[in-house]
RNA sequence: GUCCCCUUCGUCUAGUGGCCUAGGACAUCGCCCUCUCACGGCGAAAACAGGGGUUCGAGUCCCCUAGGGGACGCCA
């Protein structure tokens, strides 16, 4: 049989990197299986569910380069096909109407609280004649749940796990308004859709068990679950929305590639031996649901921005200029020249080496944006002493003199310059820095002076030097 | 509170009874490279939650305790 996996968010709200990480998984095991990676809209909750987040979950997953297969499906339009089923328990006496209002359960849920027990809806219209109903009451539809005996499920990462049945209650399948409640609808679609494999967060654990026995109720076999631990906050708290579980876009936004955060999120809770750097298409060949540990792991920024800087360092210079543009024309004000965009690219491959992020690659190609007259740092200020310049300005001439403006060349005209001052190196390729880039950080000085041409570096160096 | 799950360096993890003197990665620290900063190279420090068993032998199996997490909705 062949493998299909699903991932079904509901639609209140982004992508959240912790759904990001179901999808991955759900999606790599179909692809290691050759299987089908399905999509469904979880959107039965009509109070919650919003378009805007359905497009931000779609957008989250394309930005990912997360495909799924055959078109998604919106749990909402099925909801006949869920009542139908719900109609068939009803008929073979394994669901029931309940007349209890939201407010008695309310009350009921107060009073448990109270008591220091744990909710549990008590049957009261589990064997109660229906003609005792009362007028004006839609009933809800209860799912009669075995209450004898133990619901057992082999769960592929948790192992097996088994609940008395005595500690689930009744869940209610249809409202009173006759709309699905989630607990049916996964049931009828994971059958439906034919999802042999249900690999999702072990929040959903407990609901596997009832799940289970819907299954049996309608005569099906459960898929294989799969219940994956959640991601925790670096603080080790549950990453909640207001605890710093950002939708996927805020992390392209602060300027990680997202096949840097594909990996990451793939080395979180899953490993293969002590691989650490790979990219999808190896994980899909290697990703198997027996790797995916039991443990929470907490989300550590460090290590994912380490692998950003690896991912920016392998990509394509055009690709990185065009993320970069925005930033620099931000911090520049003013849309770039093709003299600035072709200085960028063309020292991309030095400035992409000291950068972790897209926001630092900015920072660092800020020195081929900005034109003269320079401002200089306090430290690149300060070492352009009297004697520094003076320097600069005996340099200049040497420069002058360079045939090819080559970097080799700028190099070999330098060191004979120290060579015949009889100075250090650093001596004058930090105030050089200084006065090329304002700042005492920067690529390789002679790299950066080949890339400015010959008559910008010498205006700069002109700048700084005395006359 | 009840039920369920989890627990190896600060963090992510390797480990499926002898290969463990517990390995790798990130972070930290030191050295090297070096025109600065990164990269890179070399090295250091750093963990089996605690207690009982089982076994010739336990990080690996069992039990208890502690800690952490999840679920307990006419949400999903």
């Amino acid at each position: 049989m062949s493998v299909v996996t699903r991932f079904a968010p509901s639609p209140t709200g982004f992508l959240h990197i912790g759904g990001a990480r179901t999808a991955l998984f759900n999606w790599l095991y179909a692809r290691h299986t050759g299987g089908k990676f399905l999509l469904r809209i979880e959107d039965t909750d009509r109070k919650r569910s919003t378009p805007e987040a359905i497009d931000a979950i779609l957008a989250g997953l394309e930005w990912l380069g997360l495909h799924w297969d055959d078109e998604p499906v919106y749990q909402f339009s099925r909801r006949g096909r869920h009542a139908e089923a719900a109609q068939s328990l009803l008929d073979r006496g394994l669901a029931y109407r309940c007349y209890c209002t939201p407010e008695e359960l309310d009350a009921m849920r107060e009073q448990a609280k109270a008591e220091k027990r744990s909710m549990r809806y008590d049957g009261t219209w589990r064997d109660r004649d229906p003609s005792e109903a009362p007028a004006g009451v839609d009933p809800v539809i209860r799912f009669r749940a075995p209450q004898e005996g133990t619901t057992v499920i082999e769960d592929a990462v948790q192992g097996r796990v088994e609940v008395a049945n005595s500690e689930l209650d009744d869940l209610i399948m249809l409202r009173a308004d006759g709309t699905p409640t989630y607990m049916l609808s996964v049931v009828v679609d994971d059958h439906d859709m034919g999802v042999t494999h249900a690999i999702r967060g072990d929040d959903h654990l407990t609901n596997a068990f009832r799940q289970t026995q819907i299954f049996r109720a309608l005569g099906w076999e459960p898929p294989v679950y799969a219940h994956i631990p959640l991601i925790h906050g670096a603080d080790g708290a549950k990453l909640s929305k207001r605890h710093g579980a950002l939708g996927v876009e805020a992390y392209r936004d602060m300027g990680y590639l997202p096949e840097a955060l594909l990996n990451y999120l793939c080395r979180l809770g899953w490993s293969h031996g002590d691989d650490e750097f790979f990219d999808m298409d190896q994980a899909a060949e290697w990703f198997d649901i027996s790797g995916i540990n039991k443990g929470a792991a907490r989300f550590d920024y460090d290590k994912l921005a380490h692998l950003n800087g690896r991912y920016i360092d392998a990509a394509d210079n055009d690709r990185l200029l065009a993320l970069t543009l925005p930033g620099l024309e931000e911090a520049t004000g003013a849309p770039l020249s093709e003299d600035v965009k072709r200085r960028v690219l063309n020292g991309m491959n030095s400035l992409k080496s000291r950068a972790n992020t897209i926001p630092e690659l900015v920072e660092n190609a800020m020195i081929y944006a900005i034109g003269r007259p320079l401002i200089f740092t306090e430290k690149a200020a300060g070492l352009l002493t009297p004697e520094a310049r003076a320097l600069l300005g005996e340099l200049a001439a040497d420069l002058d003199g360079v045939g090819d403006w080559t970097e080799e060349a700028i190099d070999g005209a330098v060191r004979a310059f120290i060579e015949k001052k009889d100075i250090k190196l650093g001596a004058v390729a930090q105030p050089l820095r200084a006065a090329l880039t304002g700042t005492t950080v920067s690529p390789g000085i002679f790299e950066v002076a080949a890339i400015f041409g010959r008559e910008e570096t010498l205006a700069r160096i002109r700048d700084a030097a005395p006359g």
